[in-house]
DNA sequence: GGGTCGGGCTAAATCGTTTTAGCATGCTAG
DNA sequence: CTAGCATGCTAAAACGATTTAGCCCGACCC
């Protein structure tokens, strides 16, 4: 391809001809490519060559900046040390927050990665799927990616709105965010706590509200539903853009004031429209922490610079992407075990500015 | 591996058993491997295989569920039609946003690509060069990440920091983004206005510099050195936090005010700084924009969330890194050709609330 | 001296493709 | 009748590794 000019001599290190194969150092030796190759894998056949033979070769390889084939090598091991990852997109920060994690945690265990972004394009899925299932990708990693059949290959699934037999699930722990954020109030004398329900077609919502239901219970709170809206998101299957979000905890602010019924604290689904609300507060003269406090829900970027900066649960996109990515790994290393069906992760309240004290008594 | 336990009879369509290959083909046709790949691909080679064969082959490849391995394929072409990046890390913004970009790029053309994030560890750069190479990706794309020696594949560098032959820099059109800003304030009756200017150790910033100057020559703008701050950033060498550049807007907010030279706005370095400028502003009881306008640059998610909206110059990431794929690419496909040094892309002026017409007169 | 054993290697098959070179067969032209 | 030429395919050699099966040789034993 990249067509050496002229038949150049070997220049002094980074040879800047041809790579040299496996055959090479061997032929360098007059030995053969099946003597390099136990003692460079350091096969356990390789115990019947010589110390002083073994060093022969690794200083031949090393000498001639031998570097093996991964296509090659793949091809004839069937393993690709390679796992596919499918999501939305790369730029909307969930994602990419999971992906950072998975990142770390395969490049840190000899695993590469390939991606595919569908933009929430169905018929992608599959096409995808065939993709990376021709690369030969050992597993698969389905980030915010709802899937109908059946998967081929080992696969953890992270914010899956479906279940399916035999893939792993990697989960925020709801109920601990949930008592997490209400303890937090309640300690701060909140009464009565206005609430933001995600939207009807996420599958966190319904999860996180009966986490909700739960906590209050468990604390001596109690929900007004006068107090409780819902997200309407956009016509279901849109991602959900930041704007619509911020745009909706603006207008739910509004309607929360108009509704008459008394609170002294909001606990919104998640940042986005938290920060709507907050803007809704402060326009109708109710200042933050003092009138009412506020808790959001992912800690984006955004919430540390907000003004006050938010309270909020942090989903630590990270660390899910790791235990997403370890789990395939050790579904892959051991294809017998049966794994857990889902993985729950722990998450933080970052406690800041926007939340104080419950003025008088809620 | 996924051993299929005994011997199950060929499931319906999604064929359960081990992928069936060219040669399982071929002898369910009773033909040679030869033509059935010959067919399969399209090739010039096949003009002499009847139009009824061609059919009898592809129908039997659909029906088989036929894939090609595309490791196999590989090891014979000489192609991978993957490429490397190689980039900080992806939960950072800037990083993700480009990759987003070269992402889509790729995909469309057919490509996948490998990331390896190195945390801005330079004894990392090498290694991951290194992996890349053995997995035989076609050619490279470094996000900001400063690379000492030349490379042995094709490459292309976004936010690069330093020139290499034959390498090409995607790079924002820095003059069209200062002249955008600076005209959008000139326009609003600003004359006085303050700067931020970006770390000593980051590319960027002498080029942008360099550009407000010239812009603020063109529109017969005098810039004030008391009015002019240079960020300090971390110590040299560590990516710098949002949270270290917000404390510093922060703090140069109050500098400039206690410097009692009068100025109507400010064109900060980045949105970052910029959002905690604008709180020094409001703190110190000055209205945004009445009293000050504020623009930023980068357009992060935060900025359109802030109160008020910042004004900023978009640096368009996910076009940058669209580019970035594209430009090596068509490197890749005329191996010949010698390529731009750079690639200049225009920046956009989003305009929100945090600039309105200057007071007074300047 | 012949059989056995182990040490130190290697030949060859294999992974699943692509691609070059060429082999039958039948028809046509001379 | 035969040389020549399409037509329709195929054999076999790559690509660069890994891995199985075994070869050769010398030493040792009896």
């Amino acid at each position: 391809m990249s067509a050496a000019r002229g038949t150049s001599p070997p220049r002094d290190e980074p040879n800047a001809g041809k790579p040299i194969r496996l055959k090479d150092v061997a032929a360098h030796l007059g030995l053969s490519p099946t003597t390099v190759s136990l003692v460079m894998n350091r096969s356990p056949a390789a115990k019947g060559i010589p110390p002083e033979t073994q060093e022969r070769v690794r200083a031949a390889a090393e000498e001639l900046g031998y570097r093996p084939n991964f296509i090659a090598r793949s091809l004839r091991r069937q393993r690709t040390f390679a796992v596919g990852v499918l999501l939305p997109e790369i730029s909307e920060g969930y994602a990419a927050g999971v992906l950072g994690g998975i990142e770390d945690q395969l490049l840190q265990e000899g695993y590469f990665y390939l991606v595919a972004g569908h933009h929430s394009k169905p018929d992608l899925f599959d096409d995808y799927l065939q993709l990376l299932t021709e690369r030969s990708v050992e597993g698969l990693i389905l980030v915010n990616t709802p899937i109908e059949n059946a998967l081929a290959l080992p696969a953890v699934v992270v914010a899956g709105h479906r279940e399916l037999a035999g893939v792993t699930n990697v989960v925020i722990d709801h109920h601990s965010a949930a008592r997490l954020a209400l303890a937090h109030l309640a300690e701060l004398g909140h009464r009565r706590i206005a609430f933001f329900k995600g939207h009807a077609h996420s599958a966190d919502t319904e999860a996180r509200w009966q986490a909700i239901v739960g906590a209050s219970a468990d604390l001596g709170l109690e929900i007004d539903p006068r107090l409780t809206l819902q997200l309407s998101g956009e016509p279901a299957g849109e991602e959900f853009s930041p704007e619509e979000g911020y745009r909706e905890g603006h207008v739910f602010g509004r309607k929360l004031l108009e509704a008459g019924a008394p609170f002294t604290a909001l606990f919104a689904f998640n940042d986005i429209s938290a920060i709507g609300a907050m803007r809704a507060f402060s326009e109708s003269g109710l200042r933050i922490p003092d009138d009412v406090s506020v808790v959001g829900f992912d800690d984006i970027l955004s919430a540390a610079f907000q003004n006050p900066s938010l309270t909020t649960v942090r989903q630590p996109l990270h660390e899910m992407g790791r235990r997403a990515a370890a789990e395939l790994l050790r579904k892959l290393a051991a294809p017998g075990d049966d794994s857990p069906p889902a993985i729950t992760i722990e998450p933080e309240l970052v406690v800041r500015d926007s939340t104080g004290p419950a003025r008088g008594g809620g």
